[in-house]
DNA sequence: CATGAATGAGCATTCATTCAT
DNA sequence: AATGAATGAATGCTCATTCAT
């Protein structure tokens, strides 16, 4: 009941531009100076408007932060996923995955260290943080759509026998590596180190 | 240097105790609640001190952080690299190298938080976040032994042919993933998890 | 200009308000407890606000004082620049920088104490101490002010000859002493005082 | 009684040569940084001691700093008394008065300055300050030798009729005002403006 | 005589949030 | 819908002082 008043679906189209503007405004300040120094005036700087007004249109920082997480994962979710069913074979289909997450993060660095602070720092009322709130029962798209894939792979005979859960996240480590590890960056480069990790994996998946 | 002023050098005994208390107490902190709510008063309390005391033997909260990453750093790196130079051949100490990452983490969980929080959490003066600062110049003791142990299978033949960068980047990246995903732990465990990388990366190297 | 963004401009009427009764409450502050223990919080005691406020209207603990002190001499100087002008020979004018400066230290006891504080206690971020400060580049209207009149009346004949920095430098010196110095004030008294130290500088001038 | 523990006349050789180092560097400091600055630390630092030696040797910073200021104003007036009691005539006294006391601050400016940064900062713990502290029934000796300079010169029939005490109040602060103004000593040097302010005053007590 | 260790009090400042307008 | 004004709480840090050694 309260939550309808604020932050919830439907609003005005005025309301929702603004929440827009200011989760713009949000992943350009995450970006720039980090989650810990991304207070509510640094933002609502960036967007131009009067901290209050963010007050107003979210319960709490908490709540902006929740939702524009929540942005975050789909957009790079949808994205994957599109890359992902447009192929044919498992095989390509892995080779999708991997190479359309990396490009993500190249396609959209702000967006991206943005989905990574607020996973990194962002913590619930009970003080778990975000990055151990990978809750089994919790959907988690991206996931499920890598080892769907890998299990089709399986069933289908292209791929051999390994455990999924086991090379799914491995496979998601090696990814999200990359944007860790910015010497891999200047000594091999986006594609390389995309054309590199499809062999690996490529191979173990036999 | 800077450094020789305070929090350095020999120092006396008792200072030297109430150093490595303090970082227990920074360690038991960051593990409870985390890096931005990791204040000085926070950390004195489970400490049983006054802030003012930390304030006196490291320069800064700065100060106190960077000792104790280094502190924690060297730890994980030292019982890691031991496990690796016991292991006579490069599959052996492959396997040497995966095992006992993964072990460092489940036997000293609160360490591997702390050291999480802080390098996911702490920024230069200049803004640039410690994730962020992986340094090809720098030499990161870690990163090099995995290097080095994959360049010397591929000389000794028993290792096939891949970019020892990119293979070393997985490696970390799907050892890494394994806190950072909790699913995991509660469906696989860590043995299993362990052994079921160690064979997909043998696969890999091959 | 930095000074734009707070505490400058035309500001809304109810900001104008505060900044006034802020700048009271320093002047108080600073008469009764001096610069080194005006802290924002006695500031604002005074005031009857939180100290959050002084930081939401002036950029600055320095900004303030910055401002009040502009505040401060702005006053002085109006005042006895007025008496002056409306004298008509050079002696009389003469007199009347004396007199009027003499009358507004007991008109304005606190605000001339305030002024005092600052003056003798704030430091440039380079740590130049006000009193050292005095520019000759700056324009200093007072002091440009005693000089004027001190050169007019030479150049129409009713002053003698004499080094006009140094004669102005000594008025200025004898004058500010009368506060610096208590006992002047019981044994003679503002008038008397006033009377002598133009009798003084009449013979002095000729 | 409790006052002899510390802080007393007597003391031990090396207990006040341990003083004589620390009003040392306390003038070093407060010449450097200022009062508001000279902390404790500060002043143990340039003394290469510890700030607890100072609370040893001295009840208080306040104590430590009424000691230095009783020595500043001694040696001062020491200085200053020495060259005018070596002067024949009112006149010449005069003019040995001004200059010896111009000339002092020229000599030993760090001292001066320390000096004058006590006696504008510090306070009685009644608060009031020290530059309001020209209490009537106190000596004043620098003040006394003057004030009788010019009697003398009264009874001598050397100087004509003023108030004394305006005079002598008059010629202090045009003396102590050449060190708050720096543009005279660029425009005019403390040598011109010794004889300028001589010239002056020789005429003003006719 | 001298120090390192320790503390409580106080500092300026920033923050998320509320509220009247 | 939007803002400026206002606040209590918390932050890192420095200070003068005390005390055991």
């Amino acid at each position: 009941m309260s939550d309808e008043r604020k932050s919830d679906g439907k609003g005005s189209f005025i309301s929702e531009a603004r929440r827009e503007q200011m989760m713009e405004a949000a992943i350009a300040t995450l970006d720039e100076i980090g989650f810990a120094a991304a207070s509510l005036s640094q933002i609502a700087k960036r967007a131009g408007i009067s901290t209050a007004l963010i007050s107003y249109h979210f319960d709490d920082k908490n709540d902006l932060m929740n939702h524009l997480l929540m942005r975050l994962v789909g957009q790079s979710t949808e994205y994957i996923v599109e890359q992902v069913r447009k192929a044919a074979t498992p095989a390509e289909r892995l080779r999708a995955f991997i190479a359309s997450s990396l490009a993500y993060q190249e396609a959209h660095p702000s967006r991206y260290t943005a989905l990574l602070e607020i996973i990194f720092h962002a913590r619930t009322p009970e003080n778990v943080p975000y990055y151990k709130l990978n809750d089994p029962d919790d959907e988690e798209p991206i996931m499920m759509e890598l080892t769907r894939l890998l299990r089709e792979g399986q069933q289908e005979g292209a791929f051999g026998v390994f455990r999924v859960e086991v090379m799914a996240t491995a496979i998601q480590g090696a990814i999200g590596e990359y944007l860790l590890n910015p010497a891999i960056a200047k000594s091999t480069g986006l594609e390389a180190y995309t054309n590199e990790l499809v062999r690996i994996f490529e191979k173990a998946v036999r």
